[in-house]
DNA sequence: GCCGTTTTCGGCCCGACTGTTTTCAGTCG
């Protein structure tokens, strides 16, 4: 079985044994083996697996090690196809609905004999619920229109539209008298792919007036809590947003507590008590002694701090940017000043694969190498479909030899500061020949190739395809590894390992498609596929003027990879690229 | 179920809010 199925039965398994009412603890470690499991590479868990070394992964003990090893080589484990059958299929969808947890769910199950979200729909419907001792009418209304929009409740949002609502909150809340600081937390700010809710952290001296302001935002559609120091609040979209304020002492720790992620605050609350403190949103305080971790902190008004890097300081790390805080290693890495120098965006200095009118693009090559030139962008790489990608309008070999002349005569009119290399996005026919005959390929700066079309081949199939294009001598990048479109579609089945190897060994870059609906391939591949060399491009893969501002988008993910400026193309000198892409043209 | 330079057993983060309670359980983050 597949490292990510194995990782989805392990996350199972853990739901499960929640329903069943397991020590919560018991829960957590199969839940931290399934999210520990999604970074090892699929090859290296093989070997750990075929060398008895799983156990030296941390989170992975006797048991882990003997079901994931079981599933691995077998497909299949008996405990879990056991466990499956013990409980009714019914009861984890109804973990779905907000408000119901699985003490609350057991309740419904022994008492009324419900298992399934139709049956509770009807009992509450007969008024049965509100009767249950520890039920009562509000949790019966919740529970009807936690029903109603559970689709829309449950369903995770992309980071650039979760950003689109936040930021303008955000300077909302900075721009009210009461506020001294406001921040989006959460997995926003850890730039993650997809997000599923919104938390604001707020230092002020006077709160109500805040509650009031953020429960009566724009497109607000329902407020969900309010009391005095929080409030939840959710959007037409279904997007839910919560609202958090604290005195300044405590801002930089509560900033830090709802960034999260949970693995990466576990792991620094086990390092506070490991040196005799006790971290929490309230504060850094001693873990001896009388009280609650609030009361302490308010006891301890010397351990006001600036912000975040005087908190990790306290506890001997080096600042660890939002966007690793994953519980992947930072923490070791903090301490042994081991940290990368994150990308940044002000590093980007332009970006290949663009399209214009001339295939699926909106605006023209002049209105994008505008754009691009606003952005303060060196360069801009012009890579649009080829032939085989009818459906996008793709060029003929005519069309596109008119281009590459139509880029020329603009470089050379000096119209705008923003040189243009001359590309395409050429697609890897279904037997992994190019798109382009070779001699048109050669007249172009670079080359992108991509797949387009046949998603459903089979794995070796699909990964002796894309191997083969890389391996093309005209081959510069390659366009959206598994062709993934987030919360809508699944890549095709690729061997990422191997497509990784591949591009290393021949020279070729591997693209971070920056689309927010796409950040392919994933930042989890990014950080091991470095460290062997590879080189990426945060390629927008814009459509129109407005798509450049993508790569955003592709520097959090670069980010969350571990990626520092070298590794990434797009980040290099005008002249550095034209040397680069020079040299990698087939002699 | 995992983990260990105070431990191989006994911890494992803990506070806000809600709705149900009359002192607190459940959920959530």
């Amino acid at each position: 079985m597949k490292k990510n199925e194995i990782a989805d039965v392990l996350t199972e398994i853990g739901t499960l044994l929640e329903l069943k009412g397991e020590n919560p603890f018991k829960v957590r470690a199969y839940q931290a083996g399934a999210r520990a499991l999604e970074a090892i590479e699929e090859t290296e868990l093989a070997r750990l697996i075929a060398a008895g070394e799983l156990g030296t992964i941390k989170g992975f003990g006797e048991a882990l090690v003997q079901k994931v090893t079981e599933l691995h080589t077998t497909g299949r484990l008996e405990f879990f196809e056991q466990l499956k059958a013990s409980i009714e299929p019914g009861l984890e969808e109804m973990l779905q609905i907000p408000g119901l947890g699985p003490k609350k769910i057991r309740a419904l199950h022994d008492k009324l004999g419900i298992a399934s979200i139709a049956a509770l729909a009807e009992a509450c419907a007969a008024g049965k619920v509100a009767e249950l001792e520890g039920f009562g009418e509000k949790t019966q209304e919740k529970i009807v229109a936690g029903i109603r929009n559970r689709e829309a409740y449950g369903r995770r949002h992309h980071w650039w539209e979760a950003a689109e609502i936040a930021e303008p909150i955000v300077a909302g809340l900075r721009a009210l008298p009461q506020v001294e600081r406001a921040e989006a937390a959460g997995s926003l700010r850890r730039g993650l792919e997809t997000v599923g809710d919104l938390d604001f952290i707020v230092a002020a001296e006077d709160f109500a007036p805040v509650v009031n302001w953020f429960v009566t935002q724009p497109g607000v559609k329902e407020v969900t809590a309010q009391g005095d120091t929080k409030a939840s609040v959710r959007f037409e979209s279904g997007l839910q947003a919560d609202l958090r304020i604290v005195p300044a002492a405590q801002f930089a720790f509560a900033l830090h507590h709802f960034t999260g992620s949970k693995d990466h605050n576990v792991q620094l609350r086990q390092r506070a008590l490991g040196r005799g403190l006790s971290l929490s949103e309230w504060g850094l305080v001693p873990a001896e002694g009388e009280g609650t971790a609030k009361e302490k902190a308010e006891k301890h008004p010397g351990r006001k701090l600036g912000g975040e890097p005087e908190l990790f300081a306290a506890l001997g790390l080096h600042f660890i940017p939002p966007e690793l805080r994953e519980g992947l290693g930072e923490i070791e890495a903090a301490e042994a000043g081991e940290l990368p120098r994150l990308v940044e965006l002000a590093d980007v200095r332009g970006a290949f694969h663009n399209h214009t009118t001339a295939s699926d693009g909106s605006n023209t090559l002049v209105e994008m190498t505008a754009a691009a030139e606003a952005l303060g962008w060196d360069y801009l790489g012009i890579a649009d479909h080829s032939k085989a990608s009818f459906q996008a309008k793709g060029l003929s070999e005519e069309r596109l030899e008119q281009q590459i002349g139509e880029i020329h005569a603009l470089n050379a009119s000096k119209r705008f500061t923003t040189h243009v290399f001359t590309g395409t996005e050429c697609d890897i026919l279904t037997d992994g020949r190019l798109d382009y005959d070779d001699a048109l390929l050669a007249k172009l700066d670079y080359v992108v190739v991509s797949v387009h079309n046949a998603f459903t081949q089979d794995e070796a199939t699909m990964t002796k395809r894309i191997i083969r294009a890389i391996e093309h001598p005209c081959a510069t990048m390659l366009g959206h590894l598994t062709g993934r479109l987030l919360l809508r579609r699944e890549g095709y089945q690729v061997d990422v390992t191997k497509v990784i190897d591949a591009a290393i060994a021949h020279g070729v870059v591997i693209e971070l498609n920056a689309s927010p609906w796409r950040l392919d391939m994933d930042w989890r591949h990014w950080r091991k596929a470095a460290e062997r060399g590879l080189l990426t491009a945060i390629n927008p893969d814009a459509h129109d003027t407005a798509g450049l501002a993508h790569v955003r988008a592709g520097v959090n993910a670069a980010r969350k990879g571990w990626l520092t400026r070298e590794a990434v193309l797009n980040t290099r000198s005008l002249a550095e690229v034209t040397a680069y892409l020079r040299a990698r043209r087939p002699r």
